[in-house]
DNA sequence: AAATTTATGTGATAAACTTAACAATATTGA
DNA sequence: TCAATATTGTTAAGTTTATCACATAAATTT
């Protein structure tokens, strides 16, 4: 019932509510959300009606109700904790992205073999890569974030698949396949970068 | 007749038959890719199709021909110039990422306001913002990567706009819309951690 | 209070994307 | 050389996703 786009689109809506939140706004409708979204609103119905959020026929809907569903089906009532696994440039600059906090999610240590990135009193701290599988455990991590170099990339997989762990967000340009028991969402900033040039070179063709 | 994903598959496909070349292998079935993919084959076969990627029945499809294609369709005769704005933690990890250059990708330059970031003799460079305009007209740069702080993103996108730059790949969390002539593709972090955390804990709750 | 307006909720329809199926054909081996 | 086999190329079928369209219900107006 609930496909894939559908929760990165409950996301989207979230963050427009919250947005017209703060301007004053308490009730919100439909075709308010598709049109600065460039989606139908029928679609904002359906997927509104697909996880129990209802309005009012004529009414619209209650910005507050609809954020607090959200949160309940994203499972917000707990702070989720997240570790990253290679504290290089782009590893270091996520731990300490301040973004996350207000989502709930906080990073809670990274993990690194370079013993010059190491220390454990940091904040958050940044450990050595021995003690992710007992870090994990302690901790019960379901989640971290992958940004290790490519070389390493598959051993770190199979370290992380052996600790138990449910989810890695992958950033290394190494493409894995999820299993029942390990979801891995691949992020290719590269291959998103040739996709952009790709469209752009393509549409400046098409006006040649 | 060429959709969304198609090109993200094809470098896919240009990463996994990279590694088969690596390997010493010389010849290709389309069954050999969908395999390790996880898609049909019919799919794969379906795009070299559309992209005028031919083999050979019984005989399949050489790696060097296919790999040649590729990157012509990619347009891999001239490199990229890409500029990054917005030299926060993530610009900067994305400036000096070793991973564009084999791609044919060149980060040229770094653009923020804040003059302790500034850097005219960097490699790359990070110039000061009111440089933008006149470094894309003067390099004819067609695509910038935005890291700029949230708050700024609207005004960056607007000022980006009116140097007539084609393509934005936008860090920030505000998800801006596309138009005829600026392709702006948005990556959000937060949101692929948290849809990541959904089917986490989806998957989870299933089990149990 | 009845008529009118306006937005939801949802079943039917359409569009987009993927897979299945198989004819066409190149290669191999007897 | 000819049958057997294996793989492409492509059309048809299937699946998934999004939109359309309208009946239903709440609110407003007359």
């Amino acid at each position: 019932m609930t496909n894939k786009g559908q929760i990165l689109r409950l996301l989207n809506y979230k963050n427009l509510l919250k947005h017209l939140q703060t301007l004053g706004f308490k009730k919100v409708f439909s075709d308010n959300i598709s049109d600065t979204l460039e989606i139908s609103s029928s679609l904002v119905r359906k997927d509104f009606g697909n996880f129990g959020i209802t309005g009012n026929r004529k009414g619209g809907y209650e910005i507050d109700s609809i954020l607090g569903k959200i949160d309940d089906i994203l499972g917000k009532d707990e702070i989720q904790k997240v570790v990253v696994i290679g504290v290089g440039r782009i590893g270091e600059a996520l731990m300490k992205y301040q973004g996350f906090m207000k989502e709930g999610i906080q990073i809670v240590a990274g993990f690194d073999i370079d013993p010059s990135r190491i220390n454990a009193e940091g904040n958050p701290p940044v450990l050595h890569n021995d003690k992710i599988a007992d870090f994990i455990e302690e901790n019960d991590i379901k989640i971290c974030i992958m940004t290790v170099p490519q070389m390493v990339a598959k051993h770190t997989v199979d370290l992380l698949t052996a600790t138990g762990i449910g989810g890695i967000l992958n950033f290394t340009p190494i493409k894995f396949q999820s299993s029942a028991e390990l979801t891995i969402n691949n992020i290719n900033i590269v291959h998103e970068l040739e996709n952009l040039i790709y469209v752009v070179n393509k549409q400046k063709d098409n006006k040649e």
